[in-house]
DNA sequence: GTCTATAGATGGATAGAC
DNA sequence: GTCTATCCATCTATAGAC
């Protein structure tokens, strides 16, 4: 991808973030990208495709992190704090980009927005596997799998909206003070402090 | 408030609620009410102050709604459970609206902004006391109580976006499910099943 | 690969008749 | 309280020169 294509992602990125993707025009980002609107789209076909550029590299990437967290780490219990580390830690590490996939699915035309939604599901259903195995080995506290992981996962998902990088807790902290929250609630039993 | 007016709300509720604020024109509320835009602005001086509308009963109804459930409720366990309960009822009960208040708080300008977030601070500061209260009483397992009770309302305020009214469970069984959950990872310990 | 210029549609909002 | 007509700004996208 060239220097100007990522540049204006980049500033694509930091415009949605702030203002939504129809709050920001074509013309808003060519200014920051210090270009003139005409030339955006000999990068981009149009305004659509800028936003699921960074959908899909946001949701790749978002995989490949929970992947890369899972491998070699066995039983349902660190499996689950290995997968929740990761996603919350994705979700303050891409704070703009989480943000832009949390909030901007409604914009995209029917075909990218199966996509997307193919692509999420997917990645929800490896968390509810955990919790399923965790359930059946006696590890975790019977329960709705289903409703228990929406539950975790919108949590730690909602971690990109309210966590401040300027304040008094590093990302690792949080994590650790949600993944503890969350085996908890799933486990049913006091870990001895 | 006159039919018209009420009407007009209604149908801004659900549109911005599908589409989102800007997503939406004058045009498009104005057909759903079936009369011309133009004559939106007898009832309402601008856009945002459809908006503001909606908001100011949305937070509004949400703290009676949390007020009525504490009411003579003692201690730290059964006053979590109730005002768990009660956000995520309301959250189900007034969907559209819940949904709406949660993701366009950007676009109002800053006064109104400024106004809204005092509120919402307020009302999560109400979910926070009860947290301390819990851990100071020996009740709750010591944790960062601000840090948890963020992870708590959003997951909780999150349900609006997942929650099916054509699905398998109700919306007291989503309640009581997470409720549960929730319990279980503030207290650390099994409860008997 | 970037520019100027502009098409063509739509946005929020107002004026003034009835 | 609702209408028609209109203003003016801004939007996405395209044409064609350099």
């Amino acid at each position: 991808m060239g220097d100007m294509k990522q540049n204006i992602k980049r500033v694509a990125i930091n415009l949605f973030y702030k203002k939504g993707y129809y709050a920001t025009s074509m013309s808003h980002i060519a200014q920051g990208a210090k270009i003139q609107k005409a030339s955006i789209y000999h990068h981009y076909p149009n305004k659509e495709e800028i936003l699921v550029d960074i959908f899909r590299t946001t949701i790749e990437d978002l995989e490949k992190s929970l992947e890369s967290h899972l491998k070699d780490v066995r039983g349902a219990e660190n499996r689950m704090c290995a997968a929740i580390h990761s996603h919350i830690t994705f979700h303050i590490e891409r704070q703009k980009e989480a943000i832009i996939a949390d909030s901007e699915l409604r914009v995209l035309t029917v075909n990218n927005y199966k996509t997307f939604i193919r692509m999420r599901d997917n990645y929800e259903r490896k968390f509810q596997k955990i919790i399923k195995e965790g359930i059946e080995e006696g590890i975790f506290k019977q329960s709705d799998y289903k409703i228990v992981s929406y539950g975790i996962l919108t949590m730690c998902t909602a971690v990109c909206s309210w966590f401040n990088n300027a304040g008094r807790l590093t990302k690792d902290e949080v994590a650790n003070i949600l993944v503890d929250f969350i085996i908890r609630g799933l486990k049913g039993e006091s870990k001895p402090v």
